[in-house]
DNA sequence: GTGAAAGCGCTAACAC
DNA sequence: GTGTTAGCGCTTTCAC
């Protein structure tokens, strides 16, 4: 059926190890043969196999990459983008493992489908236990964290979450802003080390400001963060005047409620994001940008690397944050807002 | 270093067979031995290889995606989270390859790196040309089309994209509209079939309604849709009292620019969408809704189908479609805007 | 129930 | 510049 590397040196009158070598080191090969032997594979439709060169490499081209969940949504979507333009060029397939709750997870790691299967794994915002990473250093393959602890990987990309989310509060309260809520979704432990950053960095950045209140909301997933933040906003008592949401997705359907409710945006409450992901920019919404697709494409970088054997000069890398500041932030009302 | 059938079998004193076995069909082989040799795998660290299984298979258990554009936005998403939930769990590897540009695409259909290294093929929204799809056919692997034409394809899923928007049209015509403005970006050819159809639909469906007035408008790319929008809706001169977005996440931003421009939806002026996608129902978009990740997983059970062998039942698939009628639109204003 | 051995399709010494 | 040959690590008949 399929033309293998034989059919095509039988029609062209060479060896296996010429047609191989046409393909894979043309310029050992004269002119002469080489026509013959490309005519021969044209005329059977025939491309070299990747299986059998896998074998003999040792190498399996594949690259895991884990992630929290199956819905890929923003973050994930920029990371899966930039590890497969990079992987992709250099021959390799990046394959996706979803491990949604604690069954899957306990099962990927009890079998490691990546031991002997991958040439190295990505973990992405997944708050890999101590356990499991020592348990996936069992694959001898490299590991690579994006928005991870650094602990037990050969090598991370991510941000400082604190710095961003601390720049948000900065700009609050030199606005003069004195009473911030910070509004989240809870979150599974398997997403836990970028959003508990952002959290604790929330407090300790507000701690630093004199005469500043703050609370942070966890909210349980779905509609009711919006809610929360409306209810929040019309307390009679010492209501926040400036509302700091964990990622702009949260924020975005806030204007269209708050819309609704008759409430403006930065007039009555100023609003702040994290990500500067989708629509942050038409809505105007402050906040603090990162760039996951250039970290994947760093983080895939160094996995070529480390496979390689070569040393890398920043295993753990830091990419930059950026404060973006947008109209959805303002000086607090002086007025009561009834 | 890392520890092949072999070492296992040598350990557990064993022949290769049995440790070989003892994976692939376990109820094979003894209880005894059975444990033995998983007892020296533990041991050993030891997984089976895939690679050299593949090779003796025939198989490669890759299946390709091509997508028109590296950018990964919410249909994508969608598409590779469907596929992937299906294709993991039976075994095969989803690999990404974006085809963004006339060269690479050209490089792509010439070098055909799909051809013994894919079991199937994914077409996703891409204008794919007869010639294209002749040429993807010599890599004799079943080629599935997602919202493409059926035309050369082993099966395909999609929707109806000109019944879907036909149920946007008449819902408009319903509330009384007869002057509709349809905005979308212009598109290359290579995400072409699926856009086409929306538009032309949109045609058919307007000149089914007497006295409806109806235009279509392409703009380039960018924020400059929305100063189209703008433009258009202030026009002196029989301004459209309604505005057809090709897609949500065009109409979407349309909502925060309207905001500031002190106009107001649905007062002075319905808005619809397509797709139900990120916000749609947050905004209140009226839209049209489809589900890429069910399209996504009945298109990678075709495909193991067509890998097997299998007949299969419906090859060329339609989706439904589901107006989504939300406070985006209204009866249309009967008062000149100023 | 277990072992011996062939072979999947290709690559890379090594010889000529 | 080209051919011969030995495997890569596993699976799978075929014996026993």
């Amino acid at each position: 059926m399929k033309a293998s590397i034989g059919d095509v040196a039988l029609k062209a009158g060479v060896s296996n190890a010429t047609v191989s070598r046409t393909f894979a080191h043309p310029e050992q090969v004269s002119e002469a043969t080489r026509l013959k032997v490309q005519a021969a594979a044209d005329a059977l439709n025939f491309s070299v196999s990747r299986s059998a060169g896998i074998l003999k490499s040792g190498r399996t081209y594949r690259i895991a990459l884990l992630v929290g969940s199956g819905v890929i949504e923003w973050f994930t979507a920029e990371i899966i983008a930039g590890l497969n333009d990079v992987l992709r060029d250099a021959g390799y397939d990046l394959v996706i493992y979803p491990i949604e709750g604690s069954e899957a997870r306990d099962a990927f790691f009890e079998e490691l489908p990546v031991r002997s299967n991958a040439d190295a794994v990505f973990v992405s915002s997944f708050g890999i236990s101590p356990d499991e990473v020592k348990r996936l250093g069992t694959a001898k393959i490299p590991i690579i964290g994006i928005n991870t602890t650094s602990e037990g990987f050969d090598a991370t990309v991510g941000i400082n979450d604190k710095e961003g989310i601390k720049l948000i509060v900065r700009h609050l309260a030199k606005l003069g802003h004195r009473n911030l809520l910070y509004l989240y979704e809870s979150f599974s432990s398997t997403l836990g080390f970028s959003s508990f950053n952002r959290i604790s960095g929330f407090q300790e950045a507000c701690d630093a400001v004199d005469g500043l209140t703050a609370r942070t909301l966890a909210v349980q997933k779905g509609d009711s963060i919006l809610d929360a933040a409306i209810s929040e906003i019309m307390a009679q008592d010492n209501p926040p005047t400036a509302l700091c949401f964990h990622q702009d997705s949260q924020a975005i359907p806030l204007f269209f409620r708050l819309q609704r409710s008759g409430l403006s945006v930065p007039g009555d409450i100023s609003v702040t994001g994290f990500d500067d992901s989708t629509f942050a920019k038409e809505a105007e919404l402050t906040t603090v940008r990162q760039r996951p697709y250039d970290m994947a494409v760093d983080a895939a970088q160094k996995a070529l690397a480390l496979i390689e054997g070569q040393p890398i000069e920043e295993p753990f890398e830091t990419f930059p944050v950026q404060l973006q500041v947008r109209n959805s932030t303002a000086k607090p009302r002086t007025a009561p807002l009834l």
